[in-house]
DNA sequence: GCAAACCGGTTGCACTAGAAACCGATTCGA
DNA sequence: TCGAATCGGTTTCTAGTGCAACCGGTTTGC
């Protein structure tokens, strides 16, 4: 189908982005037609569901979104009646996010989902690629963040 | 650093993101930083530079990316001087794109850049790994096609 | 040879995502 | 204890991206 005949087509930067968002978007697409979920919604979902009730600062941490995405992910969640906020008692600036009950069932009916997705997804990996596979990534973030620091020495790691 | 008790941070499309997001932000950064350009614009100029002038139609085939996207691309690379419309004598809707003199200057400056970039991102991994893990990312693209085949009977495929 | 369909390219518009400014609450230091 | 710095969260602003409608030019079918 494609000639690619140019050397982007082996600049592996390119290959992953390529990748990634193929997956990706066939991902969301799935999410929104059966759920009407963005990826960051369900995101917050599949942490709130898995480690439970928390802020949205260390939701933040463990999905590596942006506090504006998590926030507005959030506000969307609860409009919706799929989370619920209880103010802190330790920390009058912050509130405790949670699954309500319809969100529970929500999550209940998404991860398996996901799961069988990525099994579909993946299905001609054998596991022990998918393993390498993820350990080349982790090692690739690892390293994208070492060349960061030394970069970017005055600032701020992000 | 973190914690990440989640499932999540098992989930391989969260992984892939995660890792091609921080690869792309570090490359961009660097393009910004000492050419001006964006990833698009790059991308045309890489492509340009090894396929030599074509029309914008064909760019979007090389590049993967959206019409939009290229004639924007091309504009801006235009009104630098870096590259040069001609009109296409077989075809009065679309002209021949090529990198002017100024063009070839930074291309040649360009992609020992990015090889470079490559090396150093990717200086952890073993001949043999870089290989193994390019065919993955080929195999995760051939299937997701497959899939969207199969998933979208109805529509186009985008 | 002419109207309709089509195609490359362009423009306009809606939506997304990140940056920075902002606000109330909390902590730190003198 | 009081003021400054900090922090979680929210709002606003702006840049980027893709879709859809559009415009000229080209091909197709009658």
């Amino acid at each position: 189908m494609a000639h690619d005949s140019s050397r982007l087509a082996d600049f592996l930067p390119y290959l992953m982005s390529v990748t990634t968002n193929a997956v990706s978007d066939m991902i969301a697409g799935e999410y929104r037609a059966r759920f009407g979920l963005k990826i960051p919604e369900w995101r917050v979902m599949a942490v709130l569901g898995d480690a439970g009730p928390q802020t949205q600062r260390s939701l933040v941490g463990a999905t590596r979104m942006d506090k504006v995405a998590v926030n507005r992910a959030c506000k969307v969640l609860e409009d919706r009646g799929l989370v619920a906020r209880s103010p802190n008692a330790d920390d009058g600036r912050s509130h405790h996010i949670e699954l309500t009950a319809a969100g529970k069932a929500v999550h209940g009916e998404i991860m398996p989902l996901a799961l069988d997705m990525e099994r579909r997804l993946f299905a001609s990996l054998s596991a022990a690629e998918l393993k390498d596979f993820k350990a080349l990534l982790a090692r690739i973030t690892a390293r994208v963040a070492e060349l960061e620091g030394a970069d970017a020495p005055k600032e701020l790691t992000r």
